[in-house]
DNA sequence: ACCTGAACACCGTTCAAGT
DNA sequence: ACCTGAACACCGTTCAAGT
């Protein structure tokens, strides 16, 4: 068994008589996982937006059509890259005390997750994820809020719109910084653009304008905002 | 002057040593106005997804490239179309004692006309909207909740949050509802695929198969609940 | 079984040329 | 001033052909 090739065989040279040294470069083969990595690579660096099968296949050093022995289309493949940082979320073993600050800490991973990957958060807005890692993580997050006392009803209102918010949230997030790392200047003129509506006819704008033009709060602290509004609300609908 | 021609001469028959007569048929021109109403009628039957340049040429019976006299490109065709859409919605003067009931029914007002164009929220997630009607618009909302009491930095969040969330209920709506136009049986099949689940490991999941498939609160008390919740969290802040 | 390469039916946008 | 038609640089997906 010692003896057996292994994959480390690569880094050794060729003998001369190797049929090998006929075939092209040895390259990785594709997998579903390296094209979920490739495909994160890309809207890393270049948003959700220059995600194409062709980009991919260069990423990949293959052609567009190769993927689709691993992937049936687009669709799926948005769903994967989604299922895939769904995974790296960690959601706690349900304690009943603890309820409202365990699922405020899983949306937080989930957003910290999200805005990791750019806009990533996007390819979740069009479709229900339905992938293994979502289903793992939903049936725990269920778990956590039925240990808090909420009906069923509820915890079926809440597993839908508090990802749905952090979704939102994360989009939004991910956008204006890729605006701002190409058009620096991107909010300065939409405050301009604010300034220059003419006071008569937009009076409350500009009464307003301070407030719009610098947010005295954070994205992080509109964030925690409303996701306490949501866990409050939604405790809320347990007692009624 | 009442003898002057006017649009209406259209009507009338050529005299057959017109000029006219050689001219290819008459096309109403190209206007703003056309290309935005041609745009609304391809997302209406088609979805947003359907709607192209090249599409709203056919339609208007004219080259895609002769829409870029009129529009500067895409982007600014669907801000465009929200504004349109914005400019349908009413926003009454402030009364300081309703002010709450008169923010609710602009967002009512504002879903109405987004669902009645299919899938078109979609069109302003990804941008801040800034045209006329939607400068008008906010500048009313402002009013009501200046009215209201609030103090400006709760406004300034206020009115971000509230059309944020219309605009994700909207789109949500309108994929759904495109979505069963083409597959009844969407929703079927996703709720055989949670039951489906292996039950020792999704326990939380079977627990709650009842609610998951057949949620008894409708997408419009869904609705209200969540701008409820919204509208009640921005009166708390108001005291804070 | 897995991949290539060509093809099909699309995109948004630009631009010289016509009227 | 407004529109055409060709072109450029892209899309997602399919499919016969190769290995």
């Amino acid at each position: 068994m010692v003896f057996m090739s292994t994959s480390s065989d690569r880094d050794l040279p060729q003998p001369p008589w190797s049929s090998l040294r006929e075939r092209p470069p040895a390259r990785p083969p594709i997998t579903r996982e390296s094209i979920v990595d490739a495909a994160l690579r890309i809207v890393d660096a270049e948003g959700l937006d220059a995600l194409s099968m062709r980009h991919i296949g260069t990423e990949l050093h293959c052609q567009a059509s190769a993927l689709y022995a691993h992937v049936s289309g687009k669709p799926e493949l948005l769903q994967l890259l989604i299922d895939h940082v769904v995974g790296e979320v960690e959601v706690p073993d349900p304690d009943p005390e603890r309820w409202q600050e365990q699922i405020k800490d899983v949306m937080r991973g989930y957003r910290a997750v999200l805005i990791a990957h750019g806009d990533l958060a996007g390819a979740s807005l069009a479709n229900i994820p339905t992938g293994h890692n979502t289903m793992l993580a939903t049936d725990r997050m269920i778990a956590i809020l039925l240990a808090g006392g909420l009906p069923n009803e509820v915890v079926a209102y809440a597993i839908d719109v508090l990802p749905q918010f952090v979704t939102v949230s994360s989009y939004e997030y991910g956008l204006f910084a890729r605006r701002l790392q190409t058009d620096p200047e991107y909010f300065d003129r939409l405050n301009e653009y604010f300034a220059s509506l003419p006071a008569e006819r937009f009076p409350n704008i500009h009464r307003l304008l301070p407030q719009l033009a610098a947010p005295d709060d954070s994205p992080e602290q509109r964030f925690e905002f409303g996701l306490d509004m949501l866990v409050r609300g939604i405790a809320a609908m347990a007692v009624a």
